[in-house]
DNA sequence: TATTTGAGCAAACAGGTGTTCGCCAATTAA
DNA sequence: TTAATTGGCGAACACCTGTTTGCTCAAATA
C-alpha cells in the first residue's frame, strides 16, 4: 500500500488549487475562471471537482486563505530581519516586494478580488488586509502614537505598499527597484508627517 | 422629420453605454460582462451591438475615456473651490469623494480593471491615473518642491485616495464621512513629512 | 423620383458553461 | 472474506456565449 486514500484525496485537492492559481496570470481574473478550465488544468473530470470544493466560490476562500498565509510569512520574515538591525521601513519594504515577487498570482488574487466580483470574496480578502493593517498599527502604537493616528498611517501605508506592489508586478523587472525606492520614500513622508503633526509640541 | 439617422445612431451607441455602466454594478466586472447581456439591456438585438462597436474591448476603451471625463471633472471642480480659498488637500477629497459617490460605477470600473484582465483595458486605465498624476505632482513642483520628490507625493496621494474611494463605495453611508476624514489626515502626513524632510534644512 | 446606404434584427451555428446521474473500482471497515 | 464507503469519470442535460449570414425598410443621396 504506497498512498492511503485520504493522501490521495489531499494531493488531487491540492493539484486544483495550484491549477487556478497556475491560471490566475495576468489575462485572467478568479471571475473569468471556469471550473471546467481549472478541473482540466488539474488533469481531473469536471464532474470531480465537486468531490473537493461545493463550487467555485469555495475554491476562491480557499485561495484567499493561501493568499493570508503569505501575507503572515511576509510578516515574520520582515520582523526577524529589522530585529537583527536596519531601517524598518525599508526592510518591511524589500520584504513585501521579494514575496510578491515569488508568487505574483497569489498577490494578483488578493489584489483584484479586493475590489471583486463575489460579496464573500471581498469581506475575505478585506479581512485578510485589515489583519495587515491592524498588525501595522499596533507597531505604531507601541512606539508613541494614539490609537486612531497609528490607524490612519498603517492603513496609509499598506495602501501604498500595495499600490507599489502592483505596479512591480506589472513593470519591467530593471524599473522595479524605483519603485520599490518610491514606496520607501511615501512610507517615509508618512512617518515623518505623523512625526512632526502629533510628537512636536 | 423628427429625428435624423446619424441622431439615432448615436442615441443607441449612448443606450450601450449606459446599459454597460449599470451593469457594472457591485457583482458585475467588465470582464465578465457579455454582449448579449448588454444588448439585452440596451433593448437591442446581440447584433446591432456590431453596428457601433467592433467588439466588448472596443466598448471597454469607450467606457474607460468617460471615466477620464469623469477625473477631469473632479480637478476642475476642485481647483474652483480652492480658489476661493480654503484647504486644497480637505477640498480635493471631499470633491474627489462626492464625484465617485454621483458615479459609483464608473469609479468601479476605474478602480477593477486597473488590475484587470484585458491589457488594453489596464493601459487605458494607467494613461488617466497618470493623467491625474501628474497634473498633481505639477502642482507641488510649483509650490517649490523637485520633480523626484513632488512625483512620489503625488503617486503616494492618488493611491491614498483611489483607496478611499474604493473603501468609501462599499461603506455604509454612515461611516463614508470617517474614511474621509482619515484621507484627509493621511495626506497632510504625507505634506507634512516632504516638508520636513525637503525643506528643513 | 429613383437609387444607394446603413441601422437593426431573426435564425442559425459551433462551442463553451455548470450540474446531475449512475456506474466503476479500489480502499477501508466489519 | 464480505460489505460499505468514496474518489473519480463518461454521458447527458439545459443554457449561455460570440459571431455570420441574409434580410428588411426607412433615411439619405443623386
Amino acid at each position: 500500500m504506497a498512498i492511503t486514500r485520504s493522501e490521495q484525496k489531499e494531493k488531487t485537492r491540492r493539484a486544483i488549487i495550484d491549477a487556478a492559481i497556475a491560471q490566475l496570470g495576468v489575462e485572467k481574473s478568479f471571475a473569468s475562471l471556469s471550473l471546467r478550465e481549472v478541473a482540466r488544468e488539474a488533469g481531473i473530470a469536471p464532474t470531480s471537482f465537486y468531490r473537493h470544493f461545493k463550487d467555485m466560490e469555495e475554491l476562491g476562500l480557499t485561495l484567499v486563505d493561501e493568499c493570508g498565509l503569505t501575507l503572515r510569512q511576509i510578516m515574520r520574515k520582515a520582523r526577524k530581519r529589522f530585529e537583527k538591525g536596519g531601517s524598518v521601513i525599508k526592510t518591511s519594504v524589500t520584504t513585501f516586494m521579494e514575496v510578491t515577487d515569488t508568487n505574483p498570482n497569489i498577490f494578483r488574487l488578493l489584489f483584484h478580488e479586493r475590489s471583486g466580483t463575489t460579496q464573500a470574496l471581498r469581506t475575505a480578502v478585506d479581512r485578510e488586509i485589515q489583519f495587515f493593517i491592524v498588525e501595522l498599527t499596533d507597531y505604531i502604537q507601541n512606539i508613541g502614537y494614539e490609537k486612531e493616528s497609528a490607524f490612519a498611517q498603517a492603513e496609509a501605508m499598506v495602501a501604498i505598499v500595495f499600490n507599489a506592489g502592483a505596479e512591480s508586478l506589472e513593470a519591467k523587472p530593471n524599473q522595479r527597484s524605483e519603485v520599490e525606492k518610491r514606496a520607501i520614500q511615501q512610507l517615509r513622508y508618512i512617518a515623518a508627517g505623523a512625526k512632526t503633526l502629533h510628537l512636536d509640541k
